[in-house]
DNA sequence: GAGTTTGAAACT
DNA sequence: CAGTTTCAAACTC
């Protein structure tokens, strides 16, 4: 299956493929691709993931404000209910609609039907004229060619929203292909639902918001957690990218790698109307021109930013986006964005000034994109006082003034990662850190404070990192996707992906991935002499051993904690007593003269105890007592002196 | 800390 | 797809 249309490849940096969906889409059983009954409960497949590939997006909130009258929906295969408007959009087949939820349908023109096909995948054609319902094309919803923007919106099962916003600009033949004509190629949005999991797509925020483009900033109050989507690309193609649209100009657009933990910022100057994105299946003729438009998203902000709701979305209020930076945020996330906006000239001297390893990719062509790929780890690595200014070289010539400083706080999952559970640090010596032998690299982390030797796995080798994950995915499609997940309906909740291949170590050792990820070994396993299974007394051995040794080590901590506690409480209590004003005494107050005199003092002492004959206890009773009130004197000079003079002197 | 063992990843 | 090599982590001493 060609994963990446043309146009998206153009677009975007050759790593960014979704392995996630297609291994989703290819592990989509039969009987999920056949419409079952609106109250046919959840089909039992469940994905080989831990993770949820949810995504988090930014829905314009003015694409559902656009519309104007309600209840256009159907549904899915799934049991996913859609929303299609606006009904002007859509001469009908053969899909019933069904009542969804208020806050989603709200505001929104009713449409006649549209046929969601058994295969989850929602096409809708443009067609120049009238009607396309021949039954020609059935499961086809026919557009008409006002490039009117479609929202397809609806609930999954659990009422979390799902909306695919498309702009108006969608239904034209992607300027990328060159050629393309909109009649002849008609504008397909395949939209790929997952079981269970609620379904988004993002329309490029310029080509939706026209001359809205201001509200586009208060647009990312929004986030949608997300299952699957696909959108964009032409026939036969799916698309699996995620690309965020957070404004325009600029827009911030986040990028999702399905399958693994990249996650990426990119902020895109605004697109003309002359470079607006189109769709299509044809051929990409015009790489030049690449708008910011929709597409696949995918998770690993995943799992921690909730789903909002289609009311949210609605409830945004716009708000011109003016020269003042504005941080943009939800209450429902912590999530939040920064964008000044502010003229060309102060822009360009901080390109020297971005962070270390900030890629900023050269327009293309048309001069209106500009971009930064930013993995959101790094994001993460990366102070979060840090700003990143993006900008373009060539964004500089167009009339449209951008500056973006985004800071971005992704409180996903991997942010909790990062911070939580630092990565283990690599030691890789031969692999620049660029293949799967390398921890950092397999999990879609940038090295950090590791030992590794002639590391690649940083921005400043964005490109060889680019080329060495597209790498990895041609070998292997879902080599980022975790290896843990989860098992079939009466197997362990976790299980490994592909099992393991042991051969000597009995799978009671780290080198055994599954015992790694303290699991037991299952059916798709191809290890030797495995006791790694639940019965294995020397399993249950180890595994007593290592609870005990566990036990130790929190006791231990404890008792670590508890002990430096008091110390500190200690001296906290202490301090007041030996310091004058508070603060540390100064530290050079025991100086040689005082050591000496402190000396002198005791050697009186010890004489005069010697003199009137003192047995030795009482002797050294003296000199100690005598050596306390050097001490006291001392303190109390000193304590004297950071009064006089406030600066440690 | 150096050397060995191990199994996944990469390569052929 | 199987066999081999490479690699880095796990392990041992």
């Amino acid at each position: 299956m060609d994963v990446v249309s043309p146009e998206l490849n153009s677009l975007l940096p050759d790593e960014i493929m979704d392995t996630e969906a297609i291994a989703m889409e290819e592990e989509l059983p039969a009987e999920h691709l056949a419409a079952p009954p609106q109250s046919e409960p959840e089909p039992p497949q469940v994905p080989m993931e831990t993770e949820l590939p949810e995504i988090v997006s930014l829905c314009p909130a003015t694409t559902s404000m656009q519309m104007t009258s309600t209840d256009a929906q159907c549904s899915t295969s799934s049991g996913t209910q859609l929303l299609l408007a606006p009904s002007s959009l859509i001469s009908g087949t053969t899909t019933s609609a069904k009542t969804t939820s208020p806050a989603v349908t709200q505001n929104l023109p009713k449409i006649s039907s549209v046929t969601v096909p058994a295969n989850h995948q929602l096409i809708i054609n443009k067609v120049s004229g009238a009607s396309a319902a021949d039954g020609k094309s059935p499961g086809t919803a026919v557009l008409k060619p006002e490039g009117q923007k479609l929202l397809v919106a609806g609930l999954s099962k659990t009422g979390q929203p799902i909306m695919l916003a498309l702009p108006h600009t969608w239904n034209k033949p992607a300027t990328t292909q060159g050629t393309g004509d909109a009649k002849a190629q008609p504008t397909q949005i395949k939209m790929l639902t997952t079981v269970g999991k609620p379904v988004i797509a993002v329309s490029s925020a310029s080509q939706l918001m026209g001359s809205s483009s201001t509200l586009q900033a208060q647009q990312l109050k929004t986030l949608q957690t997300v299952k699957s989507v696909q959108t964009v690309g032409g026939v036969g193609t799916s698309q699996f990218k995620t690309i965020i649209p957070f404004s325009t100009p600029p827009n911030v657009q986040q990028i999702q790698v399905p399958g693994s933990r990249f996650h990426y910022v990119r902020l895109v100057t605004a697109t003309t109307g002359s470079s607006t994105a189109q769709s299509s299946g044809s051929t990409n003729t015009n790489p030049s021109i690449q708008p910011a438009k929709p597409v696949m998203m995918n998770a690993a902000v995943r799992m921690s930013v909730p789903i909002v709701s289609a009311q949210s979305i609605k409830q945004v209020v716009p708000k011109p986006l003016t020269s003042a930076a504005q941080v943009v945020t939800t209450s429902q996330t912590p999530q939040r964005l920064i964008m000044p906006a502010t003229h060309l000239p102060q822009i360009q001297p901080n390109l020297t000034n971005l962070p270390p390893g900030t890629v900023l990719t050269p327009a293309h062509g048309s001069g209106n994109m500009g971009y930064a790929v930013l993995p959101a780890p790094y994001v993460t690595q990366i102070p979060q006082s840090a700003f990143v200014t993006l900008t373009s070289s060539s964004t500089f010539s167009t009339a449209t003034p951008i500056q973006t400083q985004a800071r971005l706080s992704l409180n996903g999952l991997s942010t909790s990662e990062a911070t939580s559970r630092p990565r283990k640090p690599c030691n890789c010596t031969r692999s620049q850190c660029l293949k799967l032998y390398c921890d950092c690299f397999a999990n879609g982390e940038f090295c950090n404070n590791c030992n590794c030797v002639n590391c690649f796995n940083n921005l400043d080798h964005e490109s060889e990192r680019l080329k060495a994950i597209k790498s990895c995915l041609d070998r292997n499609p879902v080599a980022f996707k975790p290896k843990i997940g989860k098992g079939k309906e009466g197997e362990s909740d976790r299980r490994h992906s592909k099992g393991c291949n042991c051969k000597k170590s009995g799978c009671l050792k780290n080198y055994c991935e599954c015992y790694e990820a303290k699991i037991m070994c299952s059916s798709i396993c191809k290890c030797m002499g495995c006791k790694n299974f639940e019965e294995s007394p020397e399993r249950k051995t180890l595994m007593h051993l290592a609870d005990a040794a566990e036990v130790r080590v929190q006791q231990q901590t404890a008792a670590k904690t508890k002990l430096s506690s008091q110390i500190s409480d200690l001296l906290t209590r202490t301090t007041p007593a030996i310091t004058s004003g508070g603060g540390k005494l100064p530290y050079t107050f025991v100086t040689k003269e005082v050591a000496e005199a402190t000396c002198d003092c005791l050697l009186e002492q010890a004489e005069q105890a010697e003199l009137t004959d003192q047995p030795q206890a009482v002797a050294e009773r003296l000199i100690l007592e005598e050596f306390g009130r050097c001490l006291r004197r001392i303190i109390s000079f000193a304590g004297k002196v950071k009064t006089d003079c406030p600066i440690n002197c």
